[in-house]
DNA sequence: CAGTATATGGTACGACTGTTTCAACAATGG
DNA sequence: CCATTGTTGAAACAGTCGTACCATATACTG
């Protein structure tokens, strides 16, 4: 009885807002400008996810699980050293290819610092690397359980795409980076 | 012949906006909230700086200036050892009353990923911090004029303060920074 | 076919934005 | 006093925003 929901118009709508989100970024984002690039209607959004802010979600959510995609995809699992790993993952993020996404992990960042309720997850976004990046790192850290190496780690990583992307200076961030892997080898 | 000009109010509602834009941050800022809690009106705000951007601009210019005077004060240049320095840098800017600094930084940093052309002197704001680090890391870097491991400790500074915001856990980023000089005194 | 569910367009509401316009007021110099 | 110049208030302009309301179109079931 009735016309069938149709779901997969939904999922549709989400990929393709997704990829307006990376183009277009967050900060300004509008359902209207964002509709007309969709070929809908807000009318449609809202319809399909609710609300701005569930839409908002739901965009971030798709990203992150692209973003994981792609980073497993290009890392093979087959170990080669952990310092190879690191070199690996800096040059995977740091490519000029990743900067939407870059730029939208520093712009949920920043959002969350002054409504932290909207990213009820984005503690877990940051701890959750500690599991993908413990396995590939094990023989630098003391124990399996060390969190700190992590830490560090994902701290060093961070902090010099926040450089690289305010300085464009692309050498001396690699250097940097360089210079890290050094200490970590003594 | 006419009334004279008085910069005194200018300056005056530029250190007031300075402490509002600290409380509430850049993200949502609007001139007439704004204005309200200054006990003045929008027209005056631009009457006083032109735009809003450049009123902006002015208060980015007087939080960087405060930043860097309370930095200086509470590290005192007679050098006990780099490490000491580093942990001393850490210990001042994580803390809880830095927040609102720290906040500020993020915040701009974000907007300047899509508004570069409104912040034309950021990339001299990342550099600008090597002449002071340089300065007591000295002994840490191989040479003086080495831009490498100033870069390094300050993303490690940043990328921690990434973390220690959104997650909170004021432990394990100080365990990670306590691994950081570990690696650098071998 | 009628009935019922989803899907969708159009439109308007109310609140907000930075900025401008026009007026009036205040203080000073001649 | 009066002209000049700086200062300030009130209101409006021209937008944008997320969202709600109302009607209609579409596709299915009984």
């Amino acid at each position: 009885m009735g016309r069938p929901p149709d779901p997969a118009r939904r999922e549709a709508t989400l990929a393709r807002a997704t990829d307006y989100v990376l183009a277009h970024g967050l900060a300004g984002l509008s359902l209207r400008p964002l509709a007309a690039a969709l070929d809908t209607s807000p009318r449609m959004l809202l319809y399909d996810f609710g609300s701005k802010q569930e839409l908002v979600s739901a965009v971030l959510a798709e990203a992150r699980r692209r973003g994981a995609t792609r980073l497993a995809e290009n890392l093979p699992a087959q170990a080669a050293s952990a310092e190879e790993h690191l070199r690996g993952i800096w040059a995977w993020i740091s490519a000029p290819e990743r900067a939407p996404y870059v730029r939208l992990i520093f712009e949920v960042h920043a959002d969350g610092l002054a409504h932290p309720e909207n990213y009820p997850d984005q503690a877990e976004a940051i701890t959750g690397w500690f599991d993908t990046l413990g396995a590939t790192i094990r023989d630098i850290a003391t124990d399996p359980d060390d969190t700190v190496t992590p830490t560090l780690v994902m701290a060093v990583m961070r902090g010099l795409l926040f450089d690289l992307t305010t300085t464009g200076d692309r050498r001396r961030t690699d250097l940097a980076l360089d210079r890290f892997c050094e200490l970590l080898r003594h």
